[in-house]
DNA sequence: GACAAAGTAAACAGGTCTGTGTAATATGCT
DNA sequence: AGCATATTACACAGACCTGTTTACTTTGTC
C-alpha cells in the first residue's frame, strides 16, 4: 500500500501490464543481446534515413526501450554511431574460387545489392558526407575499410600474374566506389555491370587469364 | 523628438553608425548582387561543412546581414539549397582541344581539385547522401548532373573512332566519381591519377588513339 | 522634402535534438 | 525472501533550427 500511495504522485503510473516487453529478460546474455539490438535499429535507420535525420528517441522507440536504456548502452550518440560503422567494416574473406571469378563476381554482387530496396549508397562515404571531414573518427574508420577493400582486391590479383597488383587493386576500388556513387544518385544497377566491364578490360590488359 | 521617445522602447536602438554595412546600396543591380552574395557564402559553408550543418542564421551572419534580409530572397531553406545545387550545375563546354586530351585533361583537372583545399566531394553526391533519396527535387538536380557530365563524355567519344560509346561514356563517369569518392574518404589526388590510368587504357582498348 | 522599397535588430513561436535526473518497477540470483 | 541490477516513464535542461512578427531605419528616386 505504501507503494501504491506514493505511486500516486506519479501520473499513471500504478501497475502496468510489461508483459512482453523486450527489455524484460536481463541475463548477461541478454544484456549483450539489447546492445546488438540497438546496433541492428540504429544501423537500419541511420543507413536508410541518415545518421543525422535519425535521433537517439527514434531509435529507442522503434525497439521498444527507453532512452535512458539506449544511454546506459552507449554513452553518447556519437559513439553509437562509431559503433555502428564499425559493425559495418566488414572485408569478405577470400574463396577456393578462382581469383578472375572472385574480383569480377564481386561487381555482380554488387549489381545484386543496388538491385535491393534497401540500398542507399556506401554507408562510410555517406557518412563523411552527412558528417563532414572534421569528424576525425568517421573519417578514420571510413579510410581504414576503404584501404581494407583494397587490400582484398591486391591479394586476389597477387594470386593471378598481373602487372602492378598495386595500381590495379586501386583501379578496382575506384570502379567499385564509382558504381556505387552513380547507383546512389541515378538508381541505375547497370552501373554495377559497366564497372564490371571496365574492370574486365583492365584485367586482360594487365596481362590476367579474363574469360 | 517623438521618434527618440517611441524608440525608447526597444532596448538599446537610437542611432547605430551602420556605415558600410552590406545591405547598404538598393537599386536593383545591387539587389541581384544581394542574391548572388546570399548564394555565394551559402555555396561555401554548405559545400564545406554540409547542408545540415549550416543553419540560415550562419549564412546571414556570414554576409552581416539580417534573416529577414535573406528570406526575402528565398522563401525557404529548401529553396535556397535547390538554388545551391542548381548554381553548381555547370558543365564544361567542348573546347578546340582534340577530344582524347580533353577526356584525359578532365582527370588532371580532377586531380588538381583534389589537392585543393577546400574541396569536399561531389556537392550533389554529398547532397544526396546528407539529405536521403526521399527528397525528391535533391535527387533529381543530382542524376540530372550526372548525365549532363555522362553526355559531355560520350560528345567527345563521339569525334573519336571509338566502339561503344554509350557504354565508354558510362565507365568513365563512373571512374570520375569513384576517384571523388576516395579521395574524399582517404584524402588522395592520386586517386585521380589511377583513373586517368584506367581511362587510358579503357580508350585505347575502345579503339582510339591514344599517347 | 516626401515616399516607397529594402534592410535592420530583436524577440518570439514552435519544433527538434542530445543528454540527464528521478522515482518506481521488474527480474535474476543467491 | 532479499538484494543488486536493469529498465521504465516522464520531465526537464539547454541548445539549435526554421520561419515570422514588429517597430524602426536607411537609401535612392521623384
Amino acid at each position: 500500500m505504501l507503494a501504491a500511495a506514493k505511486s500516486r504522485l506519479y501520473k499513471t503510473r500504478v501497475s502496468k501490464p510489461r508483459i512482453d516487453k523486450p527489455g524484460a529478460d536481463k541475463t548477461a546474455a541478454n544484456k549483450r543481446d539489447m546492445k546488438e539490438r540497438i546496433l541492428q535499429t540504429a544501423d537500419r535507420l541511420f543507413y536508410l534515413k541518415g545518421i543525422r535525420a535519425i535521433g537517439v528517441d527514434t531509435i529507442a522507440a522503434e525497439i521498444g526501450i527507453s532512452k535512458r536504456t539506449l544511454y546506459n548502452h552507449f554513452p553518447s550518440k556519437d559513439e553509437l554511431i562509431a559503433a555502428y560503422l564499425k559493425r559495418r567494416f566488414v572485408v569478405a574473406s577470400p574463396t577456393e574460387r578462382p581469383a578472375t571469378d572472385q574480383i569480377l563476381g564481386y561487381f555482380d554482387a554488387l549489381e545484386r545489392r543496388f538491385s535491393a530496396k534497401d540500398f542507399r549508397g556506401c554507408p562510410f562515404v555517406n557518412a563523411v558526407a552527412e558528417l563532414g571531414p572534421e569528424d576525425r573518427s568517421v573519417k578514420k574508420i571510413a579510410a581504414a575499410f576503404k584501404e581494407a577493400r583494397r587490400l582484398w582486391f591486391r591479394d586476389l590479383l597477387a594470386l593471378l600474374d598481373v602487372e602492378d597488383k598495386e595500381a590495379l587493386a586501386t583501379q578496382l576500388v575506384v570502379l567499385v566506389d564509382g558504381a556505387i556513387a552513380q547507383d546512389l544518385v541515378r538508381d541505375d544497377p547497370a552501373m554495377a555491370r559497366a564497372a564490371k566491364a571496365a574492370a574486365t578490360v583492365l584485367l586482360r590488359n594487365a596481362g590476367a587469364d579474363v574469360e
